[in-house]
RNA sequence: GGUCCCUUCGUCUAGUGGUUAGGACGCCAGGUUUUCAUCCUGGAAACAGGAGUUCGAUUCUCCUAGGGACUGCCA
């Protein structure tokens, strides 16, 4: 039932760390094109280095996806007809592609230490120059092509320590390829170097896994970050070399730092105050945290919008897209080629329009633990709802609705000085006692209008100031010149709380 | 240094030879809200530079400058 044609793309991330967004756009690009092609997302765990596994790692990565709603069709956890998926557990069969590359003669054992090319290295530095291993320097170097037969088979059979290196071929040619995102990009294999494909501890580099794993799992595009487009020459020889049909390639451009030089990195985040890993990551050796967008409180929907504009847009002047509105649009034609600056202040109104777009009983759901990590226990849900849909709309975040209701909970601590000083003032204080008089004697019904247009009625009376008498009462409700509408403050307060409230701002700031 | 990639408002971007160069975030002003925020209206703000090609270049070509990635027995 597989058929040749059907898409299948792989998101192959290594488990040395916490997954950066980058990544997770990049697992989104790949959703979306395998999504939109009825075809098949792939997780291959690339974890060849051993000495740079992280504990927690592979684990972090998956639950990233799975927070962002990225399923994958088959990975290390569920399994599935290309296994296993991840390239430790794939050792075995890497060696023998090695071989094939060997006896082809595209490939030769290459003995020089890591000191000796560290060495090598140095000397070149030195004199100017960069040290490169290819068709300049391989045959000063000890491997199988400049040493004699009879040599090379002795150290093997001493069980001397040796790597594989790929052999750029001798005739100088223009490796082109056309990337779907760049269209025809090319390369002079002359100045390309014999990258090593087998590690001396038995392990393939990421470049013969890759190219082995891509198309023993039938891999159809190979869409993957900017960083890798250096070593598209070298991917598409070997695919030649082992007289392979080639995937199709799309490399995505960067996430660049807010400001100032480079990609985004951990420290942007530190510094400017915003996550650039999808979760919160505590890291095992160091114990070091580093922020999710997650745990700051941002909706998977928002991040994912967010990250999807990112370098691509839909060419309509649409911006909110739900993930099945992504799967539709996306398309590689429409991604930018430059790296994309990220704009926190951006993921910030992403996050407030879905946050706004939430029912008022969602929000409160999501509220209610706020509260009780504040000491408040929860009023009943449609109540907390009620005062969500007062100010959800001022707030981009849940845990800012915090700020902006807390006086519905608490009566205020302190006051606003700089609104005390400008309305506390001259016959206000007095005029505040017999507004609390009357709230709590009044009988008309404890409605939000009716109160208004009675308080009102009293202010023209007595010939008060509206602008002092309503902001002190507001100040002495909220604590500050901020908050919903006045009267729907009081009417939802409740009678015995606005005197209490009144009360209390007279004998703390003067009657 | 070398190789490769890239270049429209501060930022994300639309634009594919003739546009008052459009939108969004942010910013500023006015209006609404007897507060603040939201919201509405308006505003400032860009084709890196230079040569070509062309009747005409933001758009095509080249050069320069700038930015980025890579340059490991890391991915």
């Amino acid at each position: 039932m597989s058929n040749q044609s059907s898409v299948r793309v792989r998101f192959a991330p290594s488990p040395t760390g916490p997954l950066h967004m980058g990544g997770v756009r990049t697992a989104l690009f790949n959703y979306l094109f395998a999504r939109q092609n009825n075809g098949t997302f792939v997780l291959r765990i690339e974890d060849t280095d051993q000495t740079r596994y992280v504990n927690g790692a592979e684990d972090y990565i998956i639950e990233s996806l799975k927070w962002c709603g990225l399923e994958f069709d088959e990975g290390p956890v569920q399994g599935g007809s290309y296994g296993p998926y991840r390239q430790s557990e794939r050792k075995a069969r890497y060696r023998r592609f090695a071989d094939q590359l060997l006896e082809k003669g595209h490939a030769y054992y290459a003995f020089d230490t890591a000191e000796e090319l560290d060495q090598a290295r140095k000397v070149a530095e030195e004199e100017g120059r960069t040290f490169s291993y290819d068709e300049h320097t391989r045959l000063a170097m000890k491997n199988s092509l400049a040493l004699p037969r009879e040599e090379v088979d002795q150290m093997i059979a001493n069980g001397q320590p040796y790597v594989i290196r790929f052999k750029m071929p001798d005739e100088a040619e223009v490796v082109e390829d056309e990337d779907m995102i760049r269209g025809k990009v090319s390369f002079r294999t002359s100045e390309l170097d014999d990258k090593v494909l087998f590690k001396a501890d038995g392990m393939p580099t990421y470049h013969l896994a890759n190219v082995v794993d891509d198309h023993l799992m039938e891999i159809t595009h190979v869409i993957r970050g900017e960083e890798w487009l250096p070593s598209m020459p070298l991917h598409v020889l070997l695919y030649r070399a082992f007289g392979w049909d080639k995937p199709v390639f799309a490399h995505l451009p960067l996430i660049l730092k807010p400001q100032g030089k480079g990609k985004l990195s951990k420290r942007d985040g530190d510094k400017l105050g915003f996550p650039v890993f999808p979760l919160k990551w505590r890291d095992p050796e160091s114990g070091e945290v580093a922020a999710g967008y997650r745990e700051d409180g941002y909706f998977p929907e928002a991040f994912i919008n967010m990250l999807a504009l990112l370098g691509w847009n839909p060419g309509t002047e649409q911006e909110l897209f739900s993930k099945d509105e992504l799967v539709n649009a996306f398309s590689f034609d429409r991604v930018n080629k430059a790296g994309a600056r990220f704009d926190p202040e951006k993921a910030r109104w992403f996050n407030h329009q879905y946050l706004i777009q939430k029912t008022d009983e969602e929000l409160a759901g999501l509220f209610g633990p706020v509260l009780v990590e504040k000491g408040v226990v929860p009023p009943p849900l449609d109540s907390l709802a009620s005062i969500v849909g007062l100010v959800k709309e001022r707030v981009s975040f849940v845990s800012e609705l915090w700020e902006q209701s807390a006086f519905f909970f608490a009566i205020p601590e302190e006051y606003d000085a700089k609104v005390a000083k400008k309305r506390w003032k001259g016959d206000v204080p007095a005029f505040m006692s017999q507004l609390a008089v009357f709230f709590a004697e009044e009988e008309i019904s404890w409605k939000a209008e009716l109160l208004k247009e009675k308080v009102s009625g009293m202010i023209k009376e007595k010939e008060m100031n509206f602008g002092a008498v309503m902001n002190s009462l507001r100040l002495a409700l909220v604590g500050g010149s901020f908050g919903p509408d006045l009267f729907t403050i009081v009417e939802m307060l409740g009678r015995d709380e606005v005197v209490d409230r009144i009360h209390k701002a007279v004998d703390q700031l003067g009657g």
